[in-house]
DNA sequence: GTCTATACCTGGATAGAC
DNA sequence: GTCTATCCAGGTATAGAC
């Protein structure tokens, strides 16, 4: 997202509030005011709300495949690379424990709505998997891959929604420690 | 619930509604179609939404305790209790797959709003927790036993959240294997 | 490209008849 | 205890001036 544009910092502006106050309790109100522009502006850049929604996931599917390729590309090997996975539940704790995780909230959101969107949403978790699954693959593990990849994105969403009941810090350290020797304990090989 | 009465009517189809369709996205007018009275009529039983919120989360602590005083009444062993724990994920699956854990999505859903609920919904994860967790300990795990009723708990919000994303029941039924064989590993005196 | 003003609707909530 | 009628706030969306 180049920096600068109105329409742009809308983008920024509803990603955030979607994340920490969901997207249907997100107003244009809400969004105005964090952006500092009037109500009425948003139709020269968005249709519906629903568009700004679609502009949002975009913009995080950009942002999560970046993120795949730098842990790609500074973990030469993927037992890294897939630690590297894990800790984001260290790294964004504070977050995670305020609002939960950015994707398994969205996605349960829209669920419930039955939103059109649902289906792009949705594709930022595919997005974790195959990376995951592509990793574990390498590791030797081609027959499993799948599988491994769609548990750890289980752990790690169950980490994230208990985290975010129960705020607790020391409970989500522990639970990355236990990911930790699973996977040690999955690819022995390292 | 005392079947019959209007309120009974109101509380049973707020409470399938708010796990099916969220909390803030269901309205007055649902909840009037589904129970077949009219929207005025609401308040001669509720005073505010909330309250109903509040009415249905009183009655889903109740059905979760009478729940677990039946899984604990029948199953002799604190091991088989466990089980009886996890197997909801396969006994619950379809309704899991399409609207995700309703424990799980309520608590997040009222974090978001930060509702005033937010705390009585929490207590329903913490239900589950304590009774986890004395079971553990009558396994001999007296001193690991809140740390294995969270992971526990852990284990099958993140399955939940994937099951409701993915919609795979083969998936659920995989995690559901893993878990067994986890508790079997970490209670070997069974 | 941004603003103000406003239309239109939905949703929660109230009043009062029956 | 249930209904109809209605109020009011807030939300999305549009029109049109600047």
């Amino acid at each position: 997202m180049a920096d600068g544009t109105t329409r742009d910092h809308i983008v920024k502006a509803a990603d955030e509030l979607f994340y920490r106050q969901g997207y249907e309790h997100t107003s244009f109100a809400h969004i105005a005011d964090a952006v500092g522009i009037s109500r009425g502006n948003f139709y020269h850049h968005f249709k519906t709300k629903d568009d700004i929604l679609g502009a949002v996931i975009v913009e995080r599917l950009a942002n999560t495949r970046e993120m795949l390729a730098q842990w790609e590309s500074s973990n030469e090997h993927p037992f890294d690379r897939i630690r590297a996975f894990i800790h984001i539940l260290i790294a964004n704790r504070t977050e995670i424990m305020r609002h939960g995780c950015p994707v398994g909230t969205l996605c349960a959101e829209l669920a419930k709505l039955e939103h059109a969107s649902q289906a792009a949403a949705n594709e930022l978790f595919t997005l974790f998997r195959g990376w995951l699954g592509r990793q574990f693959t390498l590791l030797g593990r081609e027959a499993e891959a799948d599988a491994l990849a769609m548990h750890l994105l289980a752990s790690s969403q169950g980490v994230a929604t208990l985290a975010n009941t129960f705020r607790d810090t020391a409970f989500v350290e522990r639970e990355v420690e236990r990911m930790g020797a699973w996977l040690a304990a999955e690819v022995p090989q390292h």
